[in-house]
RNA sequence: GGAGAGGUGGCUGAGCGGUUGAAAGCGCCUGCCUCGAAAGCAGGUAACGGGGUUUCCUCGUUCGUGGGUUCAAAUCCCACCCUCUCCGCCA
């Protein structure tokens, strides 16, 4: 949410961020204009009231000197009832600009590169070597199949198309990779670890900014309204829903693994095979509650502790900037590191890495009180330290091996007890 | 699912139709004291919104949420949400 302050005291400011988003800049004018019939109706029902309130003060004066009160209760009724329907109209009111306000996108960062979609996302720099086969690099979905270790058709069987099913080592690949990503998060760099609800209520997808816009991509259960969590970000940001931290507290380090449910609406027929783009997947997310001053500082850490996880699995990657078309609903600035796949001869988003400033703060009314004693809203960043599954992907196309093999990296074979999958 | 208790400021917790934006305590801030600190003493300390002569003044709203009664609601009535205790069921 952006400030109504902001969007009075700056509209063409705010129609350019809009606009540089891909989405609409009227809104902005719908809103002033809302903004204005609220103010003028607050100024009549504020006068309105005013009156009742000294008429209140009277009446309880009369009555305690035993007078008649007859006429100023007649009166005041009157005055009640105009209130009472002004009122009404406020109310009307405050929730269209509510809608409006929460509509709104947040603004890109100055620095953000304009362009129209992810064709004009730039790659800041690319790390580590490509592997060297003698032979023809396999994907994923073959390797796992021959290895007996994703089982796509039993997915399909039991729940769907887009979902699938992880046995032996291919299970154990999986719950390592969580177990160990989380650590290294925790233990080297000073991460809480957190285990949320898989489902959340309305309040707490609106304070991340899925509500309103992208109802159509969560899951929801009509009996009793909540939504499956399309990402930890939701629950573990809104934690600190309506809280005040202190100063001294920030930041707020907070890692999670959970279950990530998307509908994948605007998917059909993109990434239909492999395990890449499905309904259920896991995640390690990272979220961070920082001092705004702080925020791009605290965004180069949250890329490098994501980045940091490909590095130490050695896995190829390059890191993409989002220019302001690619950017998302919610945040001012994102880059995406994205890892070499060798069996598909592409790089894929593996994490994604975002400062969304005040925007979800605002929303979500998260507040710090500064040393002084004043309130601000704090700055919200999050990252995916990494998707696990796209991870398994990667490591089963980069550590394969002639027979058909998939190498185990180093740091995950104490987690899993052998250093081959075969 | 059944029975009961309860949701009040940053926190604990009084209040149960008009003088309560709300006692008291804690915390925090300022001053005195001190070499400094602690203790002690004195004072201050809610958020949000509107208007203005805009380091301040003023008006309004807010005591879980939404309705209702009333000239007037933290206080009375209704519905819902949440927390706690006990019972039932259950991994």
């Amino acid at each position: 949410m952006l400030s109504l302050e902001l969007i009075r005291q700056h509209p063409d400011l705010v129609k350019a961020g809009i606009a540089a988003k891909n989405e609409q800049p009227e809104m902005v004018d719908e809103i002033l204009a809302i903004d204005l019939e609220r103010r003028e109706l607050l100024q009549q029902v504020d006068s309105l009231k005013h009156r009742r309130n000294e008429a209140s003060e009277q009446i309880a004066a009369l009555k305690r000197s035993k007078l008649d009160t007859s006429s100023a209760v007649a009166e005041m009724k009157e005055v009640s009832d105009r209130i009472a329907a002004l009122d009404e109209r406020v109310k009307a009111v405050d929730a269209h600009l509510r809608d409006l306000l929460l509509s709104i996108p947040n603004l890109p960062h100055p620095s953000v590169p304009i362009g129209k979609s992810d064709k004009e996302n730039t790659i800041v720099f690319t790390w580590g070597d490509k592997p060297v086969f003698t032979f023809t690099p396999k994907p994923h979905w073959e390797l796992g199949e021959s290895l007996g270790i994703i089982d796509s058709a039993a997915g399909a069987k039991i729940s769907g198309s887009r979902f699938y099913v992880l046995r032996g080592l291919g299970a154990k690949l999986e719950r390592a990779l969580i177990s160990w990503m989380i650590d290294v998060h925790v233990k080297d760099e000073g991460y809480t670890e957190i285990l949320p609800p898989y489902l959340v209520n309305r309040e707490s997808m609106t304070g991340t900014g899925q509500l309103p816009k992208f109802a159509d991509d969560l899951y929801h259960t009509d009996t009793d309204d909540l939504f499956l969590d399309p990402t930890a970000e939701v629950p573990v940001t809104n934690l600190l829903r309506d809280e005040i931290v202190r100063e001294e507290d920030l930041p707020i380090k907070y890692v999670a693994y959970t279950a990530c449910f998307r509908k994948e609406a605007g998917a059909a027929g993109k990434d239909t095979r492999g395990i890449v783009r499905v309904h259920q997947f896991n995640k390690v997310e990272m979220v961070k509650f920082v001092r705004p001053d702080t925020s791009y500082e605290e965004l180069d850490g949250l890329l490098a502790n994501a980045e940091g996880i490909l590095r130490k699995l050695s896995l190829p990657y390059h890191r993409s900037k989002m220019c302001t078309g690619d950017l998302g609903f919610a945040a001012a600035m994102k880059f995406d590191p994205e890892v070499w796949m060798p069996g598909q001869d592409r790089y894929v988003e593996i994490s994604s890495c975002s400062n969304f400033e005040d925007f979800q703060a605002r929303r979500a009314n998260i507040r710090y009180r500064t040393r002084d004693g004043k309130l601000a809203f704090v700055h919200t960043l999050n990252g995916s330290g990494l998707a696990v599954g796209r991870t398994m992907a990667a490591i089963l196309e980069n550590y394969q091996q002639a027979d058909g093999s998939v190498r185990v990296p180093d740091v995950l074979i104490p987690y899993m007890g052998t250093d081959i999958i075969r």
